[in-house]
DNA sequence: TCTGGGGTCCTAGGACCC
DNA sequence: TCTGGGGTCCTAGGACCC
């Protein structure tokens, strides 16, 4: 709903829109270097779920020159390290410069070095639509033009392109890589021609020539399933895509289908909105060794369930709804969520329901990996000013991180008691049995629409 | 290639309502 | 009574993204 363009201003009225796609080379790397100056030109892996001398986890980020070796991001540590040994393992009979450095994540870190990112390009555009730690479009149709600028052939947008990176680069000391065009699909596309550390600008003439030539999985959406199945038919290309009769891809994907034919053929009307709140908030972890074992299993989804009720407090955030997911060898993932009658606030529950979505169907599976979900979330009042597109003071002081001092005051969010008073519900919200204080929300509504006549 | 963790959006079927 | 149509909410799964 965040996603909605406000009445009259709509892209069309603002063809000639310019954005940027900025995006961080090798983030997780590029911060590891950061502290550690002598890893720069190194081979460099980030491993997640990775531990100092282990050989599970995977590959979070790789740096280009391990890259080099065959290392990809999302592999497993252990084909990383056959690809690329660890430097600290290295032999009698090995060449040193065959082999590379591994480090663990270490996010709380990466956020730190992305919140002085996010306060420069907060700095450099009115809006800013944080996708990641690492990637953001910047709206910056007021800060810049596409006119040429007076020394010769670049346009201003390009310098302005520069500018932005140059700062990111000498204030924090990290590379980004820019795509400028008037919409976003193109810009993200442009952001990743170049890269590391590139800036390719698309004009708003020239992106149905740019987009042409790229094989289809450069389309942002386009994943290795979709892929494969336009190849079936024939499409290989962006410009294939852009070529492709829309009744022919809608029937194959839906509307999926028409929205990938409109990016392929530079065209996307959404605007540049900024970041909105989260949807759902999880945790999950993989067991070294897949089991059976009730207890362990218990153990774990008890751990996730503080975790992610934790996480949803420090960002006063309520759910409605809790589920789990579970990782059954070789690869079957299986979901399960419950809906309560309210939004609730509740970590005693979050553990109670996930347990009991355990329980009842995967007591006795084997698993690989658990996980604890909330969504269907709901925030206090804070934020409503946003809502309405009136962001009034906000816009005066651009906090390096919005987010968190946001999440600070809303310390003392909206009780459950609070917001079913308010609404109008019994006061029992919070309960014992949420499930019991449901059929007085849902009669309320219901006794509301019953007023509307039927027949 | 035996696969980590955190998200988003879309679809489809069923329950339930008027 | 197998007879319409329109709508919402919920669950589960899948594709995709970083």
């Amino acid at each position: 709903m965040a996603e909605e363009t406000l009445p009259g201003t709509t892209s069309d009225d603002r063809p000639d829109r310019i954005v940027l796609h900025v995006d961080m080379d090798c983030f997780y790397a590029a911060c590891e270097r950061l502290r550690e100056p002598s890893l720069a030109d190194e081979p460099l892996v980030v491993g997640m779920g990775y531990e100092s001398g282990e050989t599970h986890g995977a590959v979070a980020t790789a740096s280009y020159e391990a890259r080099a070796f065959g290392v990809e991001s999302a592999q497993p540590i252990s084909t990383a390290l056959d690809r690329l040994p660890r430097r600290a393992d290295v032999g009698p009979g090995d060449d040193p410069a065959e082999t590379g450095y591994y480090r663990t994540v270490d996010l709380e870190f990466y956020k730190s070095i992305a919140a002085e990112v996010k306060s420069i390009l907060h700095d450099c555009a009115d809006v800013v639509r944080e996708v990641s730690i690492d990637e953001a479009y910047l709206d910056v149709t007021d800060r810049t033009a596409w006119d040429l600028a007076p020394a010769g052939d670049r346009t201003l947008a390009e310098g302005y392109a520069r500018y932005v990176k140059q700062r990111i680069d000498r204030e924090v000391g990290v590379a980004a890589s820019i795509g400028v065009a008037p919409n976003m699909s193109t810009a993200k596309i442009a952001s990743d021609f170049d890269k590391p550390d590139g800036l390719v600008v698309v004009r708003p003439g020239e992106v149905r020539s740019f987009l042409e030539p790229l094989p289809v999985e450069e389309v942002h959406g386009v994943g290795p399933v979709t892929a494969r199945e336009l190849g079936s038919l024939g499409i290989e290309t962006a410009g294939d895509l852009a070529a492709a009769d829309s009744s022919v891809l809608e029937s194959n994907f839906g509307s999926r289908g028409r929205e990938l034919h409109e990016r392929a053929r530079g065209y996307d009307k959404r605007e540049v909105t900024p970041t909105g709140r989260p949807k759902s908030l999880s945790r999950e972890s993989a067991f070294t060794e897949p089991t059976t074992e009730a207890e362990a299993k218990r153990e774990v989804v008890r751990a996730l369930a503080a975790d992610v009720a934790d996480r949803a407090q420090s960002r006063g955030a309520m759910y409605r709804t809790i589920g789990i997911k579970v990782v059954v060898p070789p690869f079957d993932i299986s979901t399960r969520a419950r809906s309560l009658s309210g939004p609730v606030d509740d970590p005693d529950l979050v553990e109670s329901v996930a347990l009991d979505l355990l329980d009842a169907e995967f007591g006795d599976a084997r698993v690989r990996k658990l996980g604890v979900r909330v969504s269907n979330l709901s925030f206090s009042d804070a934020d409503q000013s946003s809502l309405d597109g009136w962001e009034t003071s906000d816009s005066d002081t651009p906090s390096p991180s919005g987010a968190e001092s946001e999440a600070k005051t809303e310390h003392e969010r909206e009780t459950p008691d609070a917001r079913a008073t308010r609404d109008g519900v019994k006061q029992d919200t919070e309960a014992s049995n949420p499930g019991d204080s449901r059929s007085d929300g849902s009669k309320t509504r219901r006794g509301q629409s019953s007023l509307v006549e039927f027949d």
